[in-house]
DNA sequence: CGATTAATTGACCGACTTCAAGACATGTGG
DNA sequence: CCACATGTCTTGAAGTCGGTCAATTAATCG
């Protein structure tokens, strides 16, 4: 299942595509080489299962290309996805070590892979390290807060609409002359399903509704032309107003501008309106005022 | 607002409700001193704000005695809780310095406050301190990842028997000689309701169904009389995690025994029988299976 | 190609939210 | 001590979003 590359240990930097983002993009360039040198490359396919929900994982690793999974299961056997790890992130590394969650392969992964202890051997010797990995936990902690607050109290639909906007930034998105682009979903209905709380058949009823209005066009399951980023941006609610994004976001910007939504002196104002509606509902149907 | 408390710099600690847990039970003698030294007492009343959402924090603190939220509004002025502290934790050092979130108090508070970095500067150099804080860091990461999966797939039911359970460990909890116990919950129904992903609503009939069904008493609506604690956390789903032991007495049980009532294996049975119903859906009039 | 999996679409219905009003406690001032 | 206000909690009735079940279509792969 798992193969093991001999990449030349020089080489093997040069070539990751997650070298630009994430941990190693924050590390000096003679740290990395360390880093690298205690390292090395893995890759293994589709579902496989990294380790176990109720066993200690033996390794820490740094996600070259791919995506994992992490999953909980219910006594009833449903599953919860509690994060999605994207390129550059490093799992197992303290944040990851509770019994409970799995770690699954939803494409097939590369990784830099770290034998136990050696990567906080490292850590404990490079504070630089240590301060990557802290602003790592952060990021974590901050997405998973993301998800909390979404699924307490966003529509599927908004929280299917804030997803789509990170995965422009998370995923392979080709931009188009006309501004829109064209995203390659590589993670399957049923993982969006229950990443977002909810059922692949209402994923697949608001992915349609959202092509009715014109937010998306659906050339195939996992192939959406996005036209509006900043518009399911908004209806997710990850920010109402962003500055001044540059072209080209990078993962950070998504990150930062994903706790900046608004004062709170605002938010009050609203609220003592007691306008109960949503602030940008789709015209689709969801509750919205409509009625009054 | 916010009273200092120029209690003497050595006693501090000895009068502390929180020496012998979180943060500070982990620390050898020596290092304690050392925190100490670095800060200051401080507590504040019920509902005071300790930072706003779009304010990063100008200091850590310990919680000595009292309880904090951490809440995230939507813009329609909802409010989801992402998070309560309990006494022993730490707030602001690194984890909690992400706009968007707030912190409040829910009681009265009391808690060590360190300024501005005093408290990393301390991290950098003592390095049983900083294996301390990671594990706090894991904790909460920990009990995040559970309201997410709870949120997910649970029915506020399940949350709320989970959440009462949790509280008997976190919370004053009178045990009595016939197994059973007083809880005070500390925590008013519209906090519960917010950090549950519910209604004030809905959390109140609940606890009558709950009353109803015999696995608990309302006293007044902020004391309830606990007739068995395993029951409820097996109704909250709250056995595949911590199998980790040095945990206070009481949910490491949850694992074994669960006596006569229904077993694991009893229940995966039915969920094997496609029987879509909940594990142990209470006669109130939850779904059930009903129909065949 | 057939066979298996993924995605779609439709019909149904029930748990929870929402809205609204009443009960209960607590406090303030006259 | 009562009247009144304020806030928390409780209870009821109605409406609906989204889950569940089921059946069809599309994609994927030996």
């Amino acid at each position: 299942m798992v193969t093991e590359c001999m990449a030349g240990r020089g080489a093997k930097c040069a070539v990751c595509p997650g070298r630009q983002s994430g941990l190693c993009a924050e590390l000096p360039k003679a740290l990395l080489a360390r880093v690298a040198e205690a390292s090395r490359i893995v890759e293994c396919p589709a579902n496989h299962r990294l380790w176990d929900e109720d066993v200690q994982p033996g390794f820490t690793a740094i996600l070259w290309r791919g995506y994992l999974r992490m999953p909980r299961y219910s006594l009833e056997g449903r599953r919860q996805i509690v994060s999605i790890i994207c390129p550059g992130e490093i799992v197992g590394e303290g944040v990851d070590t509770r019994p409970g969650y799995g770690m699954e392969a939803v494409t097939a992964v590369t990784f830099c892979r770290f034998e136990r202890g050696e990567f906080r051997r490292l850590a404990d010797r490079e504070p630089e390290l240590r301060r990557a990995l802290l602003r790592q936990h952060m990021k974590r902690l901050e997405v998973l807060r993301w998800l909390t607050w979404s699924l307490g109290l966003q529509t599927p639909e908004e929280r299917l609409c804030a997803f789509l906007a990170r995965a422009c930034e998370t995923m392979p998105y080709q931009p188009l002359p006309d501004g829109s682009g064209i995203l390659s979903l590589e993670v399957p209905r049923a993982d969006v399903a229950d990443l977002l709380g909810t059922t692949k058949e209402t994923i697949s009823r608001l992915t349609h509704r959202l092509q009715q209005i014109g937010l998306i066009e659906i050339r195939d399951p996992r192939h959406f032309r996005i036209f509006d980023r900043e518009r399911l941006a908004k209806v997710g609610g990850l920010s109402p107003a962003r500055p001044n994004s540059s072209e080209r976001p990078g993962i950070a910007a998504v990150r930062r501008g994903l706790g900046a939504s608004e004062g709170a002196a605002q938010r009050a104002a609203r609220a003592a309106l007691s306008g109960p509606s949503l602030p940008m509902s789709l015209p689709g149907g969801s509750a919205a005022v409509a009625s009054s």
